[in-house]
DNA sequence: CGGCGCGTAGTACCTCGGTACTACGCGCCT
DNA sequence: AGGCGCGTAGTACCGAGGTACTACGCGCCG
C-alpha cells in the first residue's frame, strides 16, 4: 500500500487525483494540501510514501516545497506534476530533489505506474520531457570515460601529470599546487608545462577547459 | 501503425518480442536482426518507426549499431534493451543517440508504452536508471539559469559582460578577444576586470570554471 | 651494466594577465 | 541640465605563468 498526500491549489484536481488514486487498492491518499508551506507541514506530520506536487501554486510554491520536504530527510518521495512543460521547471524541480516529473495530461495508468516507480525509490520523467532533458545530458555529460576514440593526449599523461591537470583544472595557482603536493614551484612548473605540451594546450586556461571536457574536473570543485 | 525492427542474436529473445508485439495491433514487426550490422542494413532497407536494439550481441554490438543507424539520418528510432543496467551501456547508448533505454524485464505494458513513446519521437528510461541518470544530471548541468537566490554576480553582469565571460570560456586570450569583438585590448582588459570582480573570481582561470559551472561555457567549445 | 621513463628541482628570460586609475561619448531617467 | 550606467580606451606597473634548458635520483627492463 502506497500512501499518498496531494498538494495542488485547485480543489477540483485534487478530487480528481482523489477519484483516481482511490480506485486502485495499491495507493491510499491520505492527505491534501492546498499550498506550498501546508504541503511540507502535512508531509512532516503523514509521512507519506508520495507526495504529488503540483508546480504552480499561490504562496509557496511546488519547487520550493520540494526542496524543504527533501531537505528535510523523511522518506517521502516527491513527483511533480505540472501543465506546462516549461524547462525551468523541470530543471529546477529536479534540482530541488524531485524524484519524477510527469505532465497532468498523463494517462492514469501512467500516472499511476509513475507513483509506483517513485514509491519504490525508482524515477519518472514524462516522456515528452525525456528526450530534451537527453539532449541537454548528451551535451554536457561529456566523454564519461575515455571512450571516444579521439583522445589528444589524455592516456599518454602520467599519473602525476593527470593530478596535476585535476589541480589547474580547480582553478589553483602553480604556488597552490606546489604547497598541497609538496613540491616546489619549478617541480609544478615543469609537471604543468609538460601537460600542456601533452594535451596540445597553450596556456592553462585552455588546460581548464581540456579536464572540463574529458570530465576531469566537476562542478563541486575545491 | 507502427513498424518495428527487432535486434537480437537470441532467435528465442526475438521470438517472444515478435509475439508481444503481435498480439497488439498497434505495433507491426517488418524484420529482424541478429547483430549490429545486419540491424543497420535491414534498417536502411526497412525503415522501421523504432529499432528494438539489443546491446549485448556477437560481432557489431547494440551500441556501435545505433551510432550507424543515428548518424545516417533516417527516421528510425533505436529504442535500446539490456538485461544489465550497468551505467556504461546506458551512457553509451545515450550517447550513441539512442532515443530510449530500457531492461528486459519491463512489463510488456512498459514495453509498448516506451515504443509509443520513442515512434511518437519522445524518448523513455526505465525508472531504475532514470533515478541514477538524475543524480548524475543535477551534478553535472548546474544552475541552468539563475534560478536558485544564490548567485554571486551573474545577473549582475551586463550583456556585454556576459559575452566577454564567454569567450573567456572559450579560452581565448585578450588579444583574440579583442580582435574578434573588434574593441582594443584595453577595453578588453576593463571588461575582464570589472567581470572577475563581479562574478568574485581572482582571475580568468577561475571565470572560466565559473563560466563552465554556470552552464554559460559548453563542450562543444570554439 | 646501461638506458630510459618519471618525478623532482633549478635558473634565466619574457610575455601575458590583472590592477589601479583616468577619461570620454552616448543614452536614459529625473 | 545634470547624473548615472555602460561601453569604450588609455597608461603604468608588477607578478604569475610559460619556455628553454639543465640536472639528478630512483626503479625497471633488456
Amino acid at each position: 500500500m502506497t500512501t499518498v498526500l496531494v498538494v495542488d491549489d485547485q480543489p477540483l484536481q485534487r478530487y480528481g487525483f482523489h477519484l483516481l488514486l482511490d480506485s486502485v487498492p495499491e495507493t491510499d491518499v491520505v492527505g491534501e494540501a492546498a499550498h506550498g508551506a501546508e504541503a511540507v507541514r502535512k508531509t512532516a506530520e503523514l509521512r507519506p510514501d508520495v507526495v504529488l506536487m503540483d508546480v504552480r501554486m499561490p504562496g509557496m510554491d511546488g519547487i520550493e516545497a520540494t526542496r524543504r520536504i527533501v531537505a528535510a530527510g523523511g522518506r517521502s518521495r516527491v513527483l511533480v506534476l505540472t501543465t506546462f512543460d516549461l524547462d525551468e521547471y523541470v530543471h529546477a524541480a529536479l534540482r530541488a530533489g524531485a524524484s519524477g516529473f510527469l505532465l497532468k495530461d498523463a494517462r492514469p495508468e501512467e500516472l499511476l505506474a509513475g507513483i509506483r516507480a517513485v514509491a519504490s525509490g525508482d524515477a519518472v520523467i514524462a516522456p515528452a520531457l525525456t528526450r530534451r532533458l537527453l539532449q541537454e545530458y548528451a551535451r554536457y555529460v561529456p566523454a564519461h570515460r575515455a571512450d571516444s576514440a579521439e583522445d589528444p593526449g589524455l592516456g599518454s599523461l602520467t599519473d602525476r601529470e593527470r593530478e596535476i591537470l585535476v589541480a589547474v583544472g580547480k582553478g589553483w595557482t602553480n604556488g597552490e599546487i606546489a604547497a598541497r603536493f609538496v613540491l616546489s614551484e619549478s617541480t609544478v612548473k615543469t609537471h604543468v608545462g609538460r601537460v600542456l605540451a601533452k594535451i596540445g594546450a597553450r596556456d592553462r586556461i585552455q588546460a581548464v577547459i581540456f579536464a572540463y571536457d574529458h570530465g576531469l574536473a566537476r562542478p563541486n570543485a575545491d
